[in-house]
DNA sequence: GTTAGCACTCATATCTATCGAGTGCTAATT
DNA sequence: AATTAGCACTCGATAGATATGAGTGCTAAC
């Protein structure tokens, strides 16, 4: 078992290794923290620290760094999380409410904002559309061969569809949408299948074949809400982290981020608990073994859920980074579920 | 003046260190291009070239470097400019026909296919949208607050706008709507003032006080439209270009490309040519020192205009990102002029 | 005008010596 | 029994010293 004292010198370890990116040594915790013992105690508990596996040495006579072990009982009962300032929490929240309206655009908000607080990478997802209900819909036409399907959720998030068609009159598109929303109004979207859609033609007799025309290409449209749509900012801060200053590691990363198929299974991976930690190897990804990952869930009305990801090296700030995920998750929940002000 | 046989020799010195990023020195150019003269007479022509602004040499002892005056000659009288394979026009045609209609959207699309093609960054902007011609025009209600004005162009952009509004129904929207469509269809978006949205009072005069209450909204909206908006992408290939492999030098470029209002003088810098090259000191911006430019315009309608721009180092392959450069921004020209076939 | 030959230059790589931060262990101290 | 002072030892980092070799400029011969 870990003894008072040993916790309280892991943590200076830490701490100090968080802000010097050096290993750190014995004489060094001696003098900046006040722990009241010598460098040659606090050496012989760096030694049994060591053995319990939470410090790691890089070589014979250098200092210590913290394993993967290590930052784990850290972030678990370490570090404090105080809540953000009152000024973060003003622009997070004026840059989030009131001002955007379509849900990708949001996400990418989110994620900006996130990456620029933290000076990190931040992924942000949306959450499946069809689990929200219909507040309003159009059709508009755009072109001769296109028209714009215009979705709008009870929670205030639109949604726009491109739909290729070659028959368009917007005095009958008017009409359709009207005819569609009158029935499909307060439905969930994902709700609303072909069963529902063919409802349309007993309504609009008169329009018998446009509807016939129109049905399959509804069909489609919905079926393309099905995928996660995924926002990642901040990439280019990988390159002013210490750890990744070696320009190959950075490579690694980035290559890892930009192929979308990673970043899929890396979603899924990422657990879907409130909020979650994962530190180096418990990544489970090779590339990432020198990151860590604060990854949180947003729910829209307690259902659908969308992703928040932070990914930086291992030594990062986890209190004030989680502290800003948690808020900028919570305000993205109240947001997704129409909840302003 | 410069000799044929100079210039055949600047030729391969160029067309070798673009390959290999190397001091080419000139054994190296009397084995690997055929010249029919030793390496002796291929020394005495470069000490020439360099005397003559062509050449630098890193160092004494080392091999010669194109100047950016090197560059420019190989520019305008050496390169040969293909025109693109028969694979990748499919590619652009697809990507950015007949799927997008929103204007920004165009705009990241474009961005990304000649970032993915040249691999190098890749910036473009969407034409002043209010020089085109209104044909469709919706006000859809979003939640109790809020109403999505949705425009769109004769060419076939949309735009969406959002309004802040606390007094919001879908009926008398729907009204405000067709009427201002009715008698602003047609007009160029920076013709609709305030004056012409006056005439909505007189013909919706049971709707006075909403009439009032809208005009403001509506005036503030359009001014918005009035901004350059600007997408960039590729960024990270800086980082795998070698001249920036040395992550400081590839800082100074991104802290640059980062802050929006250096993108802005930088664009307007970039001259409104149909194609233009920018070699390293040409450019005028100390950190884009090691870079060259290659930017172009494309018109809408032949009137308002948006910019292509990719950035990559010196030693690019300019005659086959000249010819990706034209064939985005004609294809661009198209789509926003609304020619689709 | 061209080329072979050679001395010279200088960045880069390799080796070596030194330095010093930090350790582990032992013996003295509390 | 726990703590600490002291000291030999380790090993990465840094600085010089030396070697390498690609490449040049110049001269003299072709």
């Amino acid at each position: 078992m870990i003894s008072e004292r040993q916790l309280r010198i892991l943590e200076a370890i830490i701490s100090d290794f968080i802000d010097t990116a050096q290993p750190v040594g014995s004489r060094t915790i001696s003098k900046k923290y006040p722990l009241g013992v010598s460098s040659a105690t606090i050496r012989n508990e760096m030694a049994d620290l060591e053995e319990l596996g939470y410090l790691e040495q890089p070589h014979t006579s250098s200092g210590r760094v913290p394993s993967d072990l290590g930052y784990r009982l850290y972030v678990d009962s370490l570090v404090n999380i105080h809540s953000i300032g009152i000024d973060e929490k003003e622009i997070i929240q004026s840059m989030l409410r009131n001002r955007i309206i379509e849900a990708s655009d949001l996400a990418k908000q989110a994620a900006k904002l996130l990456s620029e607080f933290t000076n990190l990478v931040a992924i942000v997802t949306i959450p499946k559309f069809n689990k929200c209900k219909l507040a309003n819909l159009k059709l508009i036409k755009v072109s001769d061969t296109r028209v714009l399907l215009i979705l709008v959720t009870d929670t205030g998030i639109v949604k726009n569809i491109q739909l290729a068609m070659s028959y368009t009159d917007q005095f009958i598109l008017d009409k359709v949408s009207d005819t569609m929303l009158s029935f499909l109004s307060g439905e969930t979207i994902e709700n609303i299948d072909v069963r529902s859609i063919l409802k349309l033609k007993d309504k609009l007799q008169n329009l018998g074949t446009f509807v016939d025309y129109l049905i399959p290409i509804l069909k489609d449209a919905l079926k393309s809400l099905n995928g996660t749509e995924q926002y990642a900012e901040g990439l280019s801060h990988i390159l002013f982290i210490q750890e990744f200053a070696d320009s190959e590691k950075a490579k690694v990363i980035f290559d890892f981020l930009r192929d979308a198929k990673n970043l899929e299974i890396f979603l899924d991976e990422v657990s879907a608990d409130q909020l979650s930690i994962k530190i180096g190897s418990e990544i489970g990804i090779d590339s990432l073994d020198a990151c860590s990952i604060i990854s949180s869930t947003y729910k829209v009305d307690g259902k659908s859920d969308g992703k928040i990801i932070v990914l930086g090296p291992k030594r990062m700030d986890y209190g004030n980074v989680v502290s800003i995920v948690n808020y900028i998750s919570n305000t993205l929940s109240d947001v997704f579920s129409g909840i302003n002000l």
